[in-house]
DNA sequence: CGTTCAAAAGTCATCATACAACAATCCAAT
DNA sequence: ATTGGATTGTTGTATGATGACTTTTGAACG
């Protein structure tokens, strides 16, 4: 034995409990069942999704680990009172102002920077080759010169999720949404995100927060991320003025003659 | 709306596949088992448990949700290098609930500690003013021999209003709802809370985080909330523990003798 | 002797069924 | 109208069987 190769590759076939804690997930993400509310019973589920009973058992097993939903004997299943819930109806009315984007981003800056410092501590083999998985992607997509913001996203991802804290990216997820500046598709930014300095720039900041990472240096990680942001809440910054002026002189133009 | 009492209280009787986990995890953190190597198959599990293989699988279902084991389909379950670090070890000791619990908790840390440092950056006088009126009504509160616990939450409250971000504070209150440990009303809670010593720690440290908002350092404020916050985790940490052996006993007592 | 390959044994994944424990509901008796 | 028990729906647990995958074994072959 010994040596047995761990192999790294994350190929592996998903079972299929896996595939429903998924399903599940997404509906409850969706808002299709609210907090409170009961799921459907383990009968009904082993129905919609063709498995046996022992596969929905496992299934919510996961759930109730990860504290989405509460099973209670007799009664039923019910979903958690969940922060993503609270957030996403407080995410909801947020997304006309700039400003509150940038308050978001502010808040969403708090949360990366310390899941970059427990991901540095906590991370286990797989989950620091997913986050270098990204980061290679990343590379790979600015040197083909096609767009990088799903691979950037995906980087962020990875780190909230080598925290093993599962609420780190939820969090990343409902406050990503809104402010990250990096994926969004408006004219204005085009330009600009697609620019090789800018992503050469972000990539090399990527690489300081790796090296932390893979170094196990909260410290240097959070720094680093802290860096990374701040940089990025800068330029969003810088983006929004120029957006600015530029509306200004349109109207002036409008206006004017 | 709603106040449905989520109701921290932890009454419920313990499922069977519960016992198991814990039993389990308590191996794994003694090193009885090594990592890398192979669990007791599912049937032996169940002869020595004495539970059926349901009970067996859900458990192992549990450990693998919480990364401690790793299944391999026609090998066995094997126990996963150690996400080294104190989560391991942290996560070995509690149920599924507590944890979610210490997971939002360490989500607030993240916000918080963000928060002070802004706080000492951007606070005008008023806020400070508003920081010191909580610190120092804290300070009579605890003269007084009265609960302190509305004036911690106005301290951390003030402190985030002092960002100027209003976010922050919809942030502290969505979490603190959840995970702040000062205001449950449980029986091994209240004489810890209430004890002198430790309101007076808190304080000690409500004094290092004020000194550096006044300051206008935001690295010491950071610094000085990932402390009070670490600790405070640390207490809960206890706590919990402490819970489980109060219930670890009662558990022998109704069945020993 | 060493290598290769197929069969066999061991193990997890899934399925199907049944019963026990508990909760909510309904209904009759008071 | 209230109480109390019966009924029904749901989760928790037990049991047995089958499929899929991994490891080991051992024989055949060079």
């Amino acid at each position: 034995m010994s040596d047995a190769a761990p192999d790294l590759r994350v190929e592996r076939k998903p079972k299929l409990s896996e595939t429903v804690v998924a399903a599940i997930r997404r509906q409850l993400q969706a808002g299709e069942i609210l907090p409170g509310h009961k799921l459907p019973t383990e009968g009904q589920l082993t129905e919609t999704f063709g498995v046996s009973r022992t596969v929905i058992r496992e299934a919510l097993a996961k759930l109730a680990a990860d504290g989405l939903v509460e099973p209670r004997q007799g009664a039923g299943v019910f979903v958690t009172e969940h922060i993503s819930t609270v957030f996403g109806a407080l995410a909801a009315d947020m997304g006309a102002k700039d400003s509150v984007a940038l308050n978001v981003l502010e808040v969403r800056l708090a949360v990366e920077i310390e899941s970059a410092g427990l991901a540095a501590i906590r991370r286990n083999a797989a989950q620091e080759a997913a986050i270098q998985e990204a980061f290679f992607e990343f590379e790979r997509l600015l040197l083909d010169s096609q767009p990088t913001g799903p691979a950037d996203l995906a980087f962020h991802r990875a780190i909230a999720s080598a925290t093993n804290n599962p609420f780190y990216v939820e969090m990343l997820d409902v406050l990503g949404r809104r402010a990250i500046p990096c994926d969004v598709t408006s004219p204005w930014s085009t330009e600009l995100v697609q620019s090789d300095d800018y992503q050469r720039g972000l990539q090399r900041e990527h690489l300081v927060i790796l090296n932390a990472i893979t170094a196990g240096d909260a410290e240097a990680a959070r720094e680093a991320m802290r860096a990374h942001l701040g940089a990025s809440q800068q330029r969003y910054r810088e983006r929004l003025q120029a957006r600015q002026a530029y509306y200004a002189n349109s109207v002036k133009a409008a206006a004017g003659e």
